[in-house]
DNA sequence: CGTTTTATTTTAAACGTTTAAGTAGCCCTG
DNA sequence: CAGGGCTACTTAAACGTTTAAAATAAAACG
């Protein structure tokens, strides 16, 4: 452990006002002080109020190091992103359920720090970076949740709820991303299309609920799946996404309508379509997933389905805090948000066509 | 100051090892234990060596907390996103920034942290939170500088870098505006476009500089700005830029091209264009700004200028972390940061047409 | 008016660090 | 051999809180 540069103590920060100074002030005990300032019965109305006064006055705030120090809580919660394709922020779905989870933690007087893997230049684990921080909490939402970074978090004795991923013993938050696909297949096969392919993302939880409800949902329909037109691509990645779609529209036998593994990835297959001279939805109907805001900007506007992003990221919060202020709060609750489809212009109506 | 729960003290939370732990184990002091593991060179090797063993072996991790009550130095940055129109983080823009921002901030040893505005259920300023944290800077990253509360922390004794803002003492990172609108107004003169209609931001200092940007350039190169064509819309905004593109393209003298404030905002003007049974850049051509990853996706590809998001992010963090570290470090910096113009195909070639 | 109860306040210890100042022990050196 | 200068430790105080326990004052009771 190399040494943290300490050499100027305070340096240009300010001092700040603490209990002792209002104590002085008041000419009480700093314990009155603290009782006063935290509602404690035992202190009388009328010292309470000149206390009040007095903190007020002189600009008085606790300091959150030394209380936490004593009561063991920082009310800070961990943000853990496994961010692997560097995307991070950056991907529009997880930067909106933070958003929303930022905002309903905060309602609840928590802040949010982002756990990385360096602290002071010295690294280790997001599990002790949460140990060092002291977080009273953690959300994970990341795409791989089999490192070992996350089983170290999972196993330890922070409260934790996952996005999109279930854990035995913890708390989840799930997009229905089965009934989602459903939804997709049932509106698609609705409009008459039979010969549907499916570009997979990054083998995880959620491509796997997905594929599942895809393979449901076209059984029910009786619709027949034809395993070339099953492909497995990336989330996020619209150059892939542009190869694969190129790679399903070469063949001598086309399907009518391809799902695609997101919005973003969809854009790379709709260009793949104009590439190849053909048309959205005149020759192939394209649906993407996510309903993230430009999909609605395209033209044809992109028929895709609404992931519920702040209700994801709200009840998040919402478990974690119940998990931190009350710890008999079951552990293993899974929580499914359902999200909505959207009607866009990229799926043709081929019943109308004869 | 309403009480926070404290009842519990510690709860579920594991009990960390603490220098006292190693020392005893070891048979030394506290005091040792702690300049051997920061590196003290009043400590012999063989005890060092020891001790750092055992601190291995006990999982030690230092309590931030204790030692930020007693060094005044928490490791810790304050994001403030002034976050008017609730884009917060899905602004992709500020969500590059604040990616790259947070990589180079944890290269330094540091972590981040979102400034609200109540903890604990109390409100306060930003500012009042940044003392309440104890963070070492703050990073201000808004649309709007001109409210109490980025004034506060601006007047304060923290540490501060701002973005694309410039104030009096302050370190700024500033996205070269100008040059970027130049830029983009030589290519499109270059290529023949006389009648060029500009779509500002809302106001701001970014605004005015592109303003500014713009009518130079189109001094320069001796274009008449026709007033009428200087629209003031929104950032970010697709709506009012539809419309305000319906507006440019109904009069009966249309412009040949036209500035739209930000590249999201620009898809709602291509909407516009194609709704008027217009192509681009068949009758209209279209130049965007930021360079963000789907104007690179649409048809026909945007011209656009890329903001150096990763630059401005990383050199904001060098430089908060410099004014922490140094405090002889210069306040009144300001680092111009450049990006590149990126040649889409939604700027017809004039040139070539006779 | 002594005694118990209740209301209010203070004392003191503790949380886990850091660090200035003090204390040995030891080796030099004039 | 007194004194100085190292080296390798230890002591003790401090950072700003919280809180159990003790102390005091005030009120109530029989």
């Amino acid at each position: 452990m190399r040494s943290i540069s300490t050499s100027r103590k305070g340096g240009r920060k300010h001092q700040m006002v603490s209990l002792k100074d209002i104590s002085v002030r008041c000419g009480v005990s700093v314990a009155t002080v603290s009782k006063a300032l935290n509602g404690h019965k035992d202190v009388s109305e009328a010292t309470r109020e000149k206390l009040l006064k007095a903190a007020k006055e002189m600009g008085y705030f606790p300091n959150s190091q030394a209380r936490a120090l004593k009561t063991n809580r920082t009310l800070n919660l961990g943000v853990m992103f496994s961010d692997e394709a560097g995307s991070g922020l950056t991907h529009e779905f997880f930067a909106k359920v933070l958003n929303s989870f930022k905002t309903e933690a905060e309602a609840a007087g928590y802040d949010i720090t982002f756990i990385n893997k360096n602290v002071g230049r010295q690294k280790m684990s997001t599990y002790e970076h949460c140990k060092y921080r002291n977080v009273d909490g953690v959300i994970i939402a990341c795409t791989d949740f089999t490192t070992q970074d996350v089983f170290e978090v999972i196993n330890g004795d922070i409260p934790v709820v996952t996005i999109d991923h279930i854990f035995d013993c913890r708390t989840a938050i799930m997009s229905n991303n089965e009934k989602g696909i459903e939804e997709l297949v049932d509106y698609v096969t609705g409009m008459g299309h039979k010969k549907i392919a499916y570009i997979q993302g990054n083998k995880s939880a959620v491509a796997e609920r997905r594929q599942a409800g895809f393979c449901k949902a076209c059984m029910n329909r009786g619709i027949d799946i034809n395993p070339d037109w099953l492909l497995s691509g990336d989330y996020h990645n619209p150059e892939r996404t542009y190869d694969l779609t190129k790679k399903l529209l070469s063949g001598s036998d086309r399907p009518s309508c391809i799902f695609m593994p997101d919005d973003y990835s969809a854009m790379g297959g709709l260009s793949a379509v104009k590439d190849m001279g053909l048309s959205v939805p005149g020759d192939v109907s394209v649906v993407g997933y996510d309903g993230i805001a430009y999909s609605q900007l395209l033209s044809p506007r992109l028929t895709t389905y609404l992931q519920d992003t702040t209700a994801i990221g709200t009840a998040a919060a919402k478990q974690l805090v119940s998990l931190i202020e009350n710890p008999q709060t079951t552990f293993t609750e899974v929580i499914t948000v359902d999200g909505q489809l959207i009607e866009g212009a990229s799926v043709a109506d081929l019943n109308q066509r004869h």
